[in-house]
DNA sequence: TTGCTCCTCACGTCACGTGAGGTGGC
DNA sequence: TTGCTCCTCACGTCACGTGAGGTGGC
């Protein structure tokens, strides 16, 4: 746990982690964090003059979201990149309401979002629908075994 | 569709299609198929006598669990041979339930049924657990960009 | 004969796993 | 100095995708 010398690049953030403690802290290996990184997913927002990786919380919170659309939803890593482009230019818009962007790129944004959430969420139904009718299957077929002997008539 | 023509090896079963036709009723590709079959998760109940593979509905319901375990429960195909082979036990021992196998089998069989049934029982629990709480989550986030300017205090 | 589907190699791809060889701070 | 973790190639793997080249029944 590094808290000095650390080359900053953006938010002030106390406790950073290298890369072996965040992927302990993620449930993901130091590859996946790396090759995420490759991919464009996440950088690290500090790493040391040596160059290792620097992970913040806020990190390890879009490292975590990453999974959680990649296990429970089985997207590819494309489609969770436009995903997260599209929290991105979210948190972006509200971080500096009073900036540049006009109103017109705030309302897309928002409608992008709405959009990108009513997918998901349609997603998620129908996979806890899915879930749910398999559960009833495995416990009728759990039912059958402990009452082995049947008798039809 | 064909019915005449067929070699068999096994069950007496009546409309048996071709692979094309195999695939799409399960919402495979044609090469998963085949894969499958490489891996030694299914063999097609028929073929034709030019080396054409043929499926019946059961071997449908096979292709199906196995994309249910597959795609709901993230398990790799080694996982879903070991549930198969359990399963296939259970039915072949339900299925000639006056044959050669004792009764230590059986018990034996039974039980590694129910283990495995338990395992995968916890599996779509927790999962659904996991997945409702995603739902919960990205409602606030819906909630939050349709009510969008928030003031503390 | 044309068209469609089937077949078996066999190489490509995505999301990493797994060493190979080398550097850096307690 | 030893041990541990970090780094960048780079090749391996699993579950297929995708042609290449050829065969077979309406």
């Amino acid at each position: 746990v590094a808290t000095v010398g650390a080359v900053s690049s953006g938010e002030v953030d106390g406790d950073l982690r290298a890369i072996g403690q965040a992927a302990r802290e993620c449930g993901v290996s130091v590859r996946a964090l790396r090759y995420y990184q490759e991919m464009g997913l996440i950088k690290p927002s500090h790493h040391t003059s040596g160059g290792n990786r620097l992970y913040a919380e806020s990190d390890l919170v879009r490292v975590r979201r990453i999974r959680e659309l990649q296990e429970l939803l089985g997207f590819n890593l494309d489609e969770i990149r436009e995903i997260l482009t599209i929290e991105d230019q979210l948190t972006e818009y509200r971080n500096d309401y009073r900036a540049t962007s006009d109103d017109l790129d705030r309302a897309r944004i928002r409608a992008a979002a709405l959009a990108a959430y009513g997918q998901l969420r349609a997603d998620i139904d129908r996979k806890i629908g899915r879930l749910t009718a398999f559960r009833d299957e495995v416990d009728g077929r759990i039912d059958r075994i402990q009452r082995p002997v049947e008798v039809s008539g």
